[in-house]
RNA sequence: GGGGAGAUUCCAGAGCGGUCAAAUGGGGCAGACUGUAAAUCUGUUGGCGAUGCCUUCGGAGGUUCGAAUCCUCCUCUCCCCA
């Protein structure tokens, strides 16, 4: 099997430029995708192309990662309704350096020919003028070429400012220097980024033919969009995106997210997300079938990417923990868990702290639940919720007379609220 | 420049002088059923010291015992004709 067929039995090609596949079975070929710096982690979203970049290294080709540092200084319009606002060079470098950190976890940096590298394009725009750019650059592509893509297109009725229409060229300019100086052949990307990616191969073939009067050819592979079968956006959770960043989505909220999906999108998001081979996930997808509400799907794709995304520890910490809250963990556990033991299973829950002469009082819940913790943002919807009977105190149910004592901390000092059956708060008194 | 339509609670969208904290749908939250799934069904969805009170219907004034509803001005959006 190749890099190409790999992809494809995945089903993560969207659009391949022909005579793509050629090249890569010709000679090790270097292929980028780019980074944009737009926050300082990356989210699951962005998991899909360091797959490419991982399937890529692993059938030896070599995968260069680019840190948008200039471009994201200008703005893809691609996919966009507006105009986007721009972010300073420091918040640029700033953001630029979370993410890198997170991508060597992914790929190998460090040995062989094919080893990954990482650039950053503002080193080459840096001191590129603007005239020269425009001279050099400019020159070959024309405002008809560029006006055709779908991406300005769409824009044109609202509106878009010059530096978002040039941001194309831009890009292409990147895949050009990458292919001067790196010998680097092929982007890739989302679908969403074809567009970009072909202006570039036709920038490489036309400055080519114009300054040097040779042939150059250079290649473009797309993954499709990620998407959810009941057509929410993947990658979202209540809480926002799921970052790979354990300081903005816990370990724990990371593997809950990949263990909550749906069968249909754990079959579908194994094979891009994980390094299971056909046959593995062709036996995972029968046991799951004969057992679903064991759930294996889910579990082999929330332990996979748990692991490669945050550690094995992690992992141990995460899996102990929600065998806790949703096992049947009881009243009587809790009351017994090792201080330690408990601060490790709830670390990615929310917290939040009180009084501890408050409880040593006594509190009616409403009170607790609202002015001393913060857990619902008013009092009738704590009273409507308690109605409802789904707040759990230590994990047994309360009702809107129940009054918070000594009596519900945990190691004297602790105590876990649950809302429904899955948003855990842990109170600490203080 | 001329003519018309509109701005309502998270969104869409009713209401057109009291019975309006405001129909209905969507979304959100929760419950039941399950497998921490999907589908389905049910409840709930401004705040509070709560058979009442307070703040909300683009903004500012006004009419009225009483205004989301009527009048004036302002701001913004959309459509049509130039």
């Amino acid at each position: 099997m190749n890099f190409i067929e790999e992809l494809r039995w995945r089903g993560m090609i969207h659009d391949l430029m022909p005579g793509t596949e050629e090249q890569l079975s010709r000679e090790m070929t270097a292929a980028y995708i780019g980074f944009d710096p737009t926050a300082d982690s990356l989210h699951i979203g962005n998991l899909l192309p360091i797959m490419l970049l991982v399937h890529l290294q692993r059938y030896g080709h070599k995968p260069i990662v680019l840190v948008g540092g200039a471009t994201g200084m200008v703005g893809d319009p691609s996919g966009k309704t507006e105009e986007r606002k721009l972010l300073s060079i420091e918040q640029i470098q700033y953001n630029l350096n979370g993410q890198k950190k997170q991508l060597m976890k992914f790929l190998n940096f460090e040995t062989g020919n094919n080893r990954a590298e990482i650039v950053n394009n503002f080193d080459w725009f840096r001191d590129y003028s603007f005239l020269d750019f425009i001279r050099d650059v400019g020159k070959h592509i024309t405002v008809n070429y560029m006006m055709s893509k779908e991406s300005v297109k769409k824009r044109l009725e609202t509106g878009m400012s010059f530096t978002e229409f040039s941001y194309q060229l831009v890009q292409g300019y990147d895949f050009y220097w990458l292919y001067r100086n790196m010998n680097c052949k092929l982007q890739m990307g989302g679908s969403d980024q074809w567009g970009n990616i072909v202006t570039g191969t036709e920038l490489i073939r036309r400055m080519y033919f114009d300054l040097e009067g040779s042939e150059a050819s250079a290649y473009a592979l797309t993954c499709p969009l990620v998407t959810k079968a009941d057509g929410s956006k993947f990658g979202k959770s209540e809480g926002g995106n799921i970052w790979l960043d354990p300081a903005k989505t816990s370990p724990y909220l990371f593997y809950q997210y990949w263990l909550n999906l749906s069968d249909e999108d754990a079959a579908h998001f194994i094979r891009l997300f994980t390094l299971f081979s056909q046959e593995e996930i062709g036996q995972l997808t029968l046991e799951h079938q004969n057992a679903p509400h064991l759930r294996i799907l889910q579990k082999a794709l929330a332990k996979d990417v748990t692991l490669r995304v945050h550690s094995e520890q992690d992992y141990n910490m995460v899996v102990e923990a929600s065998s806790i809250l949703f096992g049947q963990g009881t009243t009587a556990m809790l009351h017994n868990l090792p201080e330690d033991m408990l601060l490790a299973v709830f670390e990615g829950v929310p917290q939040s702290e009180v009084n501890r002469q408050i409880i040593a009082e006594g509190i009616g819940i409403v009170d607790f639940l609202t002015e001393h913790t913060g857990i619902f943002p008013s009092k009738g919807e704590a009273r409507r919720t308690l109605k409802e009977n789904a707040v759990s105190v230590n994990k047994e149910k309360v009702s809107e007379e129940f009054t918070v004592d000594g009596k519900c901390l945990l190691n004297d000092r602790y105590i876990l609220v649950q809302k429904g059956k899955k948003n855990y708060y842990l109170v600490k008194t203080r």
